[in-house]
DNA sequence: TGCATTTCTAGAGTTATTCTAATTTAGCCT
DNA sequence: AGGCTAAATTAGAATAACTCTAGAAATGCA
């Protein structure tokens, strides 16, 4: 037997880009979320997670880079993929104006510049932000994230 | 662009058939940005600003709404008047998740709730929410707004 | 009223995404 | 290793939300 279910940690991929065995921890933490590490979720998971800074892809680009990398992935795949990947807490989808859906792979807390001319995005760490006071969540609710978009233009 | 503004003409043939003057204020607006007050526009102003409180819409329950009233509108027609009052200041666009985009009939300084089971948005006053600290825009550029999005869920 | 221009509309086209149903693959069990 | 079954992948069809087009209608100035 060669692989041992080891109990969840709540760490990310990306810490473990250094390492030398760059799909040993991808595939447990597939595992963990009962995806098996099939060839196409491991060549994707390594176009997002192993270059070590944060991207912003659509399916459609991730799709791209696949194929230049050589990797014969669907595009349905990619889609099912990337929503596999946010349901499993290893991305976060943002929707901005455009009608694209964005995947970060930046999970943890931050907000984002999004340029009004060219619909870029760009990361703004949380600790640049300080929200002082909120409003309480409506009864039975609670508040579950809250995503700050600052939106520049030109001048 | 064209034009002119002769003396606003105060009467449209609709307006004979509604209450005294309920598109004066919609009238004036549109002509300020250079919009014909048609019979199609009036219509939808009507729906979007004559309920007194804030709306969220979509093109299509706008739409729906404008045929169940008894306007012929296009859906097309729709979609124009919908960015046309958006580029002249009377709505807002908001887009958030699910690939719809939503238009706000309220224009002042605001924020939303977001649902994350139904999607449904709410307006939260500017003065609930306090923002202690911002980054700084790239250089060359200034900060046109700031969308801040509470998601909520059960609980 | 007549005319130039703007606006409206049905339907075709586009884009991003999801679905479907057939094929392939992974992981388990001898 | 070989076989089985459920899960995953895929191409292509389908859908959703717009956007475009080009002809018809309405508007407003003279």
């Amino acid at each position: 037997m060669t692989v041992m279910h080891t109990r969840p940690r709540a760490f990310s991929m990306m810490e473990n880009t250094m390492n030398e065995r760059p799909f040993a921890q991808a595939i447990n933490r597939l595992r963990e979320v009962d995806l098996r590490p099939t060839r196409q979720r491991l060549a994707l998971a390594k176009l997002l997670f192993e270059g070590g800074c944060d991207r912003h892809v659509t399916a459609e680009t991730l799709h791209e880079e696949a194929q230049r990398s050589g990797a014969r992935v669907s595009l349905a795949t990619v889609y099912n993929t990337l929503h596999q990947f946010t349901d499993a807490g290893l991305l976060r989808e943002i929707m901005v104006d455009s009608g694209k859906t964005y995947f970060d792979t930046n999970i943890h807390d931050h907000h984002h510049f999004l340029c009004e001319r060219s619909g870029e995005l760009t990361d703004i760490p949380a600790h640049m932000v300080t929200v002082a006071e909120l409003p309480q969540a409506p009864d039975g609710r609670r508040i579950s994230r809250v995503d700050i978009v600052i939106r520049i233009c030109d001048q």
